[in-house]
DNA sequence: ACCTGAACACCGTTCAAGT
DNA sequence: ACCTGAACACCGTTCAAGT
């Protein structure tokens, strides 16, 4: 379609922008966000930084890009799952709205930085709120008014699109410290110190995680926390709570 | 305590790490996270950039440090707040939650820039695990189990310190085009273009929005979205889930 | 002990110049 | 039309030097 090549250039060396967004999605996940620099990116594409800006307008529209990316991989996703037929009761809105948030998460998961850009997004592109968009027509079908519908997405939040804010994530090492204790002699004391100081100051929190770090095994929490049965925790409250407030309109 | 001072050189000049995150966060608050570097606050202090360095560690420290500043401005706020008496029922819990969740946001809000400096702390901070703590202490007034507590403040998330990540935050401008149309003759004919594209795509949403903002100053959207009233709702919805969870638990 | 200036190694981006 | 190299205006930070 564009003006013909002089014969012997090898085509696949063009570079489109579908091509700059999908190395830069490579780099993100083979190196992390930090790592996606226009410099970095050009050097992955073996040009230089310079004409990256003949395919996106700056760094705000590379990662404008990038979401586009996800989005369309989520989207991918979310099409191969079964459809709700057309004798599904309205309450088939919930296992059917929670198994494509599900889905869209396992996709976010592949790019653990994604959500970061995500959510530095003001504008969002036609691919997320395709997305969104489904998500609506699941809870029309479960009968919510706009009005709910719209209260809604505002509950989820985040968890729309498969993660969630996560304030409170002790890593493993801190859990595994306030637990047992530490490994290294050195270190030991000044964890013990700060322990006992921590478990004047902030009793509760401490009392908690030496009463879920005990629960090895047996429950949900592996070592401290499992993100996914947290995730689904949080989002089945939303769900019945929301489920709940569709049928109170209802009557 | 300190080296006494040569007489004459006024005390109030003196750098302390004190002062560097007070006037870190003077500046975000009149100039946005973005204007908060090394070098402006330097600038700020009337000092060179390279003096801050004998205060904080570096730039994640200064962040950690102004993080801890607000924290503690929330604690003062919670603080005064009446606390639950002695024989207040179980049921307390809910109200007394919801009211501290609120006072944390009434801080933030004065602080825009915070809840994006919150989210790219890994390891918190006294201060803000206090504050954890005291909401981790009402649920067991409440009854919670510690297991229920952990997974509580999993569905808390960002919620717990009072902000939401809103990842469908429609501006007012966009939502008003939607609703009546654009003021600009020359961009109507490319908006009314753009819209009935996206009615074709994106259906739902197009008439979710149509829908809420026809209710003007009837109900709680004044103009499109009112983030109180929609971080109240979420808010509920997880407060009233979890004490439905509570109250299974103790059967 | 505290503060400074110059310098370094990065950014994103502008611009004039190449082909 | 597309790509390039040098350069600019920023970052955070190191380092040797001042007092």
């Amino acid at each position: 379609m564009t003006s013909p090549r002089t014969a012997g250039t090898a085509p696949r060396s063009v570079l489109t922008r579908a091509r700059v967004l999908e190395s830069a999605v490579a780099l993100a996940d083979r190196e992390g966000l930090g790592a996606l620099t226009m410099r970095s990116l050009a050097r992955e594409l073996g040009i230089e930084a310079m004409s990256l800006y003949h395919h996106v307008a700056n760094k705000e529209d590379l990662l404008d890009g990038v979401v586009d990316v996800v989005a369309a991989e989520i989207q991918d996703a979310v099409a191969q799952l079964d459809p709700l037929s057309d004798g599904a009761p309205r309450s088939a809105w919930k296992p059917a709205m929670r198994r494509q948030i599900l889905t869209a998460r396992a996709v976010l998961l592949r790019h653990p930085w994604a959500s970061t850009v995500l959510e530095t997004r003001k504008n969002f592109s036609l691919p997320v709120i395709r997305y969104y968009d489904s998500l609506i027509g699941l809870m029309r079908r479960g009968g919510f008014s706009y009005d709910l519908v719209h209260h809604a997405m505002h509950a989820l939040g985040s968890r729309a699109l498969g993660f969630s804010q996560e304030l409170f994530e002790p890593d493993g090492a801190t859990a595994g410290s306030a637990a047992g204790g530490g490994t290294k002699e050195g270190a030991d004391d000044a964890a013990t110190a700060m322990l006992r100081q921590m478990a004047e100051q902030v009793p509760h929190m401490v009392e908690m995680m030496a009463a879920v770090s005990h629960e090895d095994g047996t429950g949900s929490t592996l070592g401290w926390c499992d993100d996914q049965t947290e995730f689904e925790f949080g989002l089945d409250i939303i769900l019945d709570g929301l489920d709940r407030m569709a049928e109170r309109e209802r009557r």
